[in-house]
Parts: structure tokens; sequence; C-alpha cells
DNA sequence: AACCAGGACGTGA
DNA sequence: TCACGTCATGGT
């Protein structure tokens, strides 16, 4: 790090900008309700929109996106996306109708996300938790106060769904950064997220793309081991 | 057939 | 605080 700065380099800059090259714009958080047209054509099932940095753009996209973290945590994607049709199928992805479903179909629409019992519950919790903003930004205590939301989901609900400019960790970012040598095994969320806020400027872009980047090069590069990272070792000298 | 996926909660040291 | 078991389906 003290080397880094004394060459007036940012390592953590130097591997975004490699990232975005290699990958480009990630678009994410991906939106079934986008544009206002059908989401069984639009489908969003490639929902991204690369670029654009201005969604959501209205409070049930902020909620879809809630929604979207709970049913992804340890999950893939493609299966919380699944989950999150079949309740768009039901309700819209209108809260009041989440609130008032029965608990069996609930569980039966989200099945293929797993963890169904708890996120079933975690789901109205946080269709709650909405609610009672009325449109307002919530604190990042306030959220974690959510049963069924931890540090990572806070903090990407914040980012993607209210543009706040809080960097998102989760078990990708730790595995890449541990095996670059800039973290322990195991290092605490709150560590590993100051350490890229501290070494970034605030700026929500950077913070959305960086974090989705992240993901989509570990998802190649950091699912089995030995890790074998080419990409971004060739940034780390003595490694 | 074990292992992993865009984690979080509850429990007992 | 911390280490560990638990939750669960779906794909390699």
């Amino acid at each position: 790090m003290i080397k880094a700065q004394l060459k007036n380099t940012n390592i953590f800059r130097e591997i975004f900008d490699k990232l975005m090259n290699h990958y480009g714009m990630q678009g994410w958080w991906p939106l079934i309700n986008f544009n206002g047209t059908n989401p069984t054509k639009t489908c969003s099932l490639q929902g991204y929109h690369p670029g654009n940095y201005e969604l959501p753009e209205n409070d049930l996209q902020s909620y879809e996106i809630m929604l979207g973290a709970i049913l992804t945590q340890n999950t893939k994607w493609k299966s919380a996306q699944k989950a999150l049709f079949n309740l768009y199928e039901i309700t819209r992805l209108e809260p009041q109708n989440i609130l008032i479903l029965r608990e069996d179909i609930m569980k039966e629409a989200i099945r293929c996300a797993g963890f169904f019992n708890q996120k079933a519950e975690y789901l109205k919790r946080i269709t709650e938790f909405f609610l009672k903003l009325e449109g307002s930004t919530p604190e990042r205590k306030e959220i974690l106060r959510v049963k069924g939301v931890g540090e990572e989901t806070a903090d990407s609900i914040l980012l993607y769904a209210y543009k706040k400019p809080e960097f998102v960790v989760d078990a990708y970012t730790k595995r890449i950064f541990h095996h670059l040598g800039f973290i322990k095994e195991n290092e605490k969320y709150r560590v590993v997220k100051k350490l890229f806020e501290s070494n970034l400027p605030q700026a929500v872009p950077l913070f959305q793309e960086y974090h989705a980047l992240l993901v989509e090069h570990a998802k190649r590069y950091y699912t089995k081991k030995p890790y074998q990272d080419e990409l971004l070792t060739d940034l780390i000298p003595n490694l």
C-alpha cells in the first residue's frame, strides 16, 4: 500500500480499470420492472442495463431490488430471478400483494431460490420495512434491524436501490483479495469494506460497477481451487 | 457424488 | 466477540 502510494498509483483503481477493460459495464442491479414494459417479454431475464446509473427510477424498483437482495442470498442470481418472476406473476411485485400473500403460495413461488422457509418470512419483513419508509431513504442501522438483512444485503440495498456510496463486500470479494494478499482469510466485513472505501472516491457508479465486476470475475476464476487468476495477479508483482 | 451459490440467524463458549 | 451448525434448491 505504501509503495503504491509513493508511486502515485492506486492498486484498487488499477484492479477496477483492468476488470472494466476486460468485462465492460455490468449494469447492475438487474430489474424486472423496467421501462413499464411487459417483463415476460423484455424479460429482464437478461435484465441488465449497462451504463444506466439513473435506475432505479421509482420506489417500486427500489422495492424489487430489496426482494432480489433477499432471494439471492447464498444463491445464484438465476435461481433468485426465477423466484422473482414467479412472485411477479402472482403479485406484480406490489408490496401490499406480497404482504397478504398466503405463506404456502409464497414458499412454493420462491422454492427454487433455496432457504424458502426463512426467505418467505424475510420477504414479508422487508416489505413491512419498505412500506414504513413511505418513499424516504433508510439509514444503514435501520435496515440492519430487519430480520434477514445482514451487512452485505444492507449495503446492496443502499448502493443499488438508494444510490448511497456503500461498498458491498461479498464472499467473492474476500476470496479475490485474500488470494491477492491484501487481507487475511475470513477478514471481518467492515474491515474489507473500509479498505475499499478509504482507497476509492465515494462515487456510486464506481462502487456499483466494482462489486458487479468482482462477482463476474470471481465466477470465472474463483469457483474451484486452486485459483488461477492470471488477469489480476499481473498487477501484484510479489505474488 | 461432493461442492458451491452475489448470507443470515441462533446458539454456546 | 467468535466459531459453528443450520437453513435448501439447483447446477457442475
